[in-house]
RNA sequence: UGGGGUGUCGCCAAGUGGUAAGGCACAAGGUUUUGAUCCUUGCAUUCGUUGGUUCGAAUCCAGCCACCCCAGCCA
């Protein structure tokens, strides 16, 4: 997809793009407003793990860069110390690798722009545009009114240049304690947008920063660092959720009220023949699905409250957990393009999450049989001592995969669920004198159910009918097809079985304690004695597996060495008999 | 009572004055040694609402209604 001349987005004679940004794109290409250049960028804040949400953003920008023969820089929005560190910097990394994208040149850092970001401010300074302002934070927000009404001058705006100059020196040389003094904008303390009164360019922060260590005291608000980190980095398209529209007033302000020759002189391009042309914002809705949430806030309460298994607990809507639950990188991308990317707020209803990540795993994983409720089965006409090993493909439609070995012995397990005395309308599977397939095997009819004293199923005795491997039965049809392992053979494997998180289609907690009301009691179902059939636990076999007839299932490597291997279900098959599901 | 946005099928979402794409979900058939997959078919006379302009409106205009965001020296 990097030969743009391949591509749908700028082939000739193509239809029109759909979809706002790829329209806007496309006029700006065709105006020529960037060079024909397309860059775009992914800005996280490291201040926590990413979630479904970033990965809608990560594949906009990634995928937007790729058809229009364009680039993507990862840029890590790091401008305040205090909620930052190099544990969140690392996963983000590795999440974004794992999805498949890869950022133009070195990961950047709005960090690595602090001298210039000083300078810049400077040069607000100097041009009377911006001020060393010494209220304190709550008187600033006293001056600064509310919606309804226009806010206060400062007594420190009319403040000369020089003046400010000094004492923004002072404040980075650390003569200042935290909150004595501001840097801010001189913009206008009436205007309807908050945003334009004269808000705060500059804090001071006695703090170690992850990348700077003790370089700064002195740390500039995103406002202002994240339109010049742009312009620095000749962005042409900055894209940013719903939340930042009335910000772009702001964004474009700081960069119009900047000299162009400088913002160019500190750009990657600086040495280049291009028209130097300011980034410009776009947003677009974050994205929300049902029967979960992304709020940090939350999501870190049920983390350390110990509702789940940490933030890579396969319940998460982490990129870690939804990692470990088995979501493949192909299925979010997947996902992120059907969701498409709108203005309006949607909830996206999870079954198209399910969709993804089943459509995926269809096709490319391989099949085993898992017994994960064994209800013991001895088959009376098969010798003792014998192992069938029958020959099963790995996939039903890809011969490509190969085959496996099943070994099926006198005694099996089949999963309880499939046999019933008392069978409901429509039953397909065994019952006591019916007739059943075993999957990739024999048809076999129910003699006899043994019990122990109190009166519950121990174990059925079956007969084989050994003219009917690979051929239907003789006179009869037999509708039913089970799963089975061999009971010798087969292997004890532990099995977690997950529900969603929250009970709530659209989870929107007021405080924390409300969030626990809200979780699923029921989200996570762990199985022991699961019997799973020996080839799935072989070398190079894979981590992902359709169990036929029960789901995907994606092992977990963070179980121990030694102890039995845990496979997490990434997600049921479909499930549509007549009622509901059992 | 300020400003900025958004309203198209149950859920997403195309559509930009010429007579409502697609996906998910759902429903009905067919195939099937997974009640899976796959295949076929069906699923908005109508675009928040009320008026207006026009030969023609989801698209243009006006009013109304609903919902979301903004008063961190967070991002």
């Amino acid at each position: 997809m990097n030969d743009s001349d391949n591509n749908s987005a700028t082939a000739p004679g193509a239809a029109e793009p759909s979809g706002f940004i790829r329209q806007m794109i496309s006029r700006d290409l065709a105006s020529g407003k960037h060079g024909g250049r397309v860059h775009t960028r992914f800005p996280p804040e490291p201040n926590g793990y990413l979630h479904i949400g970033h990965a809608k953003s990560i594949c906009l920008n990634f995928t937007l860069a790729e058809e229009y023969g364009g680039h993507c820089n990862l840029r890590f929005d790091d401008t305040n110390p205090l909620k930052e560190s190099q544990e969140f910097v690392d996963s983000i990394k590795d999440n974004i690798r794992w999805l498949g994208f890869r950022w133009r040149g070195e990961v950047r850092y709005s960090s690595s722009y602090f001298g210039h970001l000083y300078e810049f401010a400077r040069q607000l300074i100097g041009k009377g545009k911006a001020y060393v302002c010494a209220l304190s934070p709550e008187q600033a927000r006293e001056y600064r009114g509310t919606l309804t009404e226009p806010g206060m001058d400062s007594p420190w705006r009319g403040r000369e240049p020089e003046e400010s100059l000094e004492l923004f020196a002072r404040m980075r040389a650390g003569e200042f304690r935290d909150g004595e003094l501001s840097l801010r904008a001189k913009i206008d303390m009436s205007s309807p947008n908050i945003n334009m009164r004269d808000p705060i360019l500059y804090r001071i922060r006695h703090a170690d920063h992850h990348q700077t260590e003790s370089q700064w005291c002195i740390y500039p608000t995103y406002d202002y660092t994240h339109c010049i980190s742009d312009a620095i980095e000749n962005i042409t398209h900055s894209l940013c959720t719903l939340e930042f529209e009335d910000h772009r007033p702001l964004y474009d302000w700081i960069l119009h009220n900047l000299d162009l020759d400088s913002l160019r002189a500190a750009s990657d391009l600086s040495d280049s023949e291009y028209t130097y042309v300011l980034p410009e914002q776009t947003e677009f809705a974050k994205l929300r699905i049902s029967y979960t949430m992304m709020g940090k806030r939350f999501l870190r309460a049920i983390v350390e409250e110990g509702r789940v298994d940490g933030w890579d607990d396969p319940r998460m809507p982490t990129l870690a957990g939804m990692r470990r639950r088995g979501y493949t990188p192909a299925s979010i991308r997947n996902f992120c393009e059907a969701v498409g990317v709108a203005r309006s707020e949607s909830l996206v209803d999870i079954g198209m999450l399910e969709h993804a990540i089943r459509e995926d795993l269809d096709r490319n994983a391989p099949r085993a049989m898992c017994v994960l409720r064994p209800l013991k089965v001895v088959l009376s006409n098969f010798d003792a001592e014998r192992v069938e090993r029958l020959q099963l493909p790995r996939h039903p439609k890809r011969e490509e995969l190969g085959g496996r070995e099943v070994p099926l012995t006198r005694e099996i397990c089949i999963e309880q669920e499939d046999f019933s005395e008392d069978p409901p309308a429509g039953f397909k599977r065994l019952v006591a004198g019916g007739e059943v397939r075993l999957r990739g095997a024999y048809v076999i009819r129910c003699d006899e159910v043994v019990r122990n004293a109190g009166g519950g199923i121990v174990e059925l005795r079956c007969s084989v009918d050994f003219d009917t491997l690979g051929k239907r039965p003789e006179g009869r049809k037999v509708k039913g097809v089970i799963h089975w392992v061999s009971a010798a053979e087969g292997k004890r494997v532990k099995v977690r079985l997950y529900d969603r998180l929250f009970l709530s289609e659209n989870p929107a907690p007021k405080s924390v304690e409300e969030v626990f009301d809200g979780v699923n009691p029921d989200s996570l179902v762990e199985l022991d004695g699961c019997m799973l059939e020996p080839c799935a636990l072989e070398d190079g076999s894979g981590d992902h597996f359709q169990f036929e007839r029960t789901g995907y299932f994606f092992r977990d490597r963070q179980a121990h060495s030694g102890a039995a291997a845990v496979f997490n279900r990434t997600i049921s098959l479909r499930d549509t008999r007549k009622p509901a599901r059992t």
